[in-house]
DNA sequence: AGGCTGTGTAAGCAACTTCTTACACAGACT
DNA sequence: AGTCTGTGTAAGAAGTTGCTTACACAGCCT
């Protein structure tokens, strides 16, 4: 989880993450949705993401394909889900007492 | 969300919000919680905690009181669902094909 | 007033990130 | 074999983070 929730928090491995979402994307059409930066630094997130289980890589010939892998984000989930927990007492808390939130 | 998962991506700063989920805490008892770590070391966390809207500050006399604010999470929350949906859509099609995932 | 107690802030340092450019290398195509 | 295409890796510069120690300062208590 560590290396997930590191991974996530950089907004361009995020951007990866969604570009990724839908299906396999080779590194290349991948790099090209970032002019902005080099195609190196695209495939060293790609790195990173791989190395913290939250995408899958293929290689298919000359290219390799990549696709999320939201189990990866499993325990990120349960800590995120752990916080929560507290707004949902909270809001049964409310209910409870029949007042606003 | 951006501050909210880059703020996450700590592990210390992970056990603060676990440390005060479940209530209010003062800054020093919080830091009592981190006895390899120097007290300034454990404000500078909070500090960063506080400015992603992940924690409530509250001044009680000398002392501050933090308290979990998990709608902090809601960003990042929605990321993470965003991503997890695509495993819920296999799942799904899964279950459609009637065979194991 | 004067001295604790609780806490934040400043300055500085070492380690880590995230880029860039230059290079390496495997696989496809003549 | 030779070369192009697609992609990863190495090295290094610049910025950021996460600590530490030293200091500042407000609030309580004689």
């Amino acid at each position: 989880m560590d290396d997930a929730l590191r991974a996530v928090a950089d907004p361009t491995r995020r951007a990866i993450m969604e570009l990724v979402r839908d299906g396999e994307r080779s590194a290349g059409d991948i790099a090209a949705g970032f002019p902005a930066m080099s195609r190196p630094a695209v495939s060293q997130h790609l790195k990173v993401l791989a190395d913290a289980g939250l995408v899958d890589v293929r290689r298919d010939g000359n290219r390799r394909l990549y696709a999320l892998r939201p189990e990866g984000l499993a325990d990120a989930a349960g800590f995120i889900e752990r916080m929560w927990s507290l707004q949902l007492r909270r809001l049964k808390k409310a209910v409870a007492a029949d007042r606003e939130v």
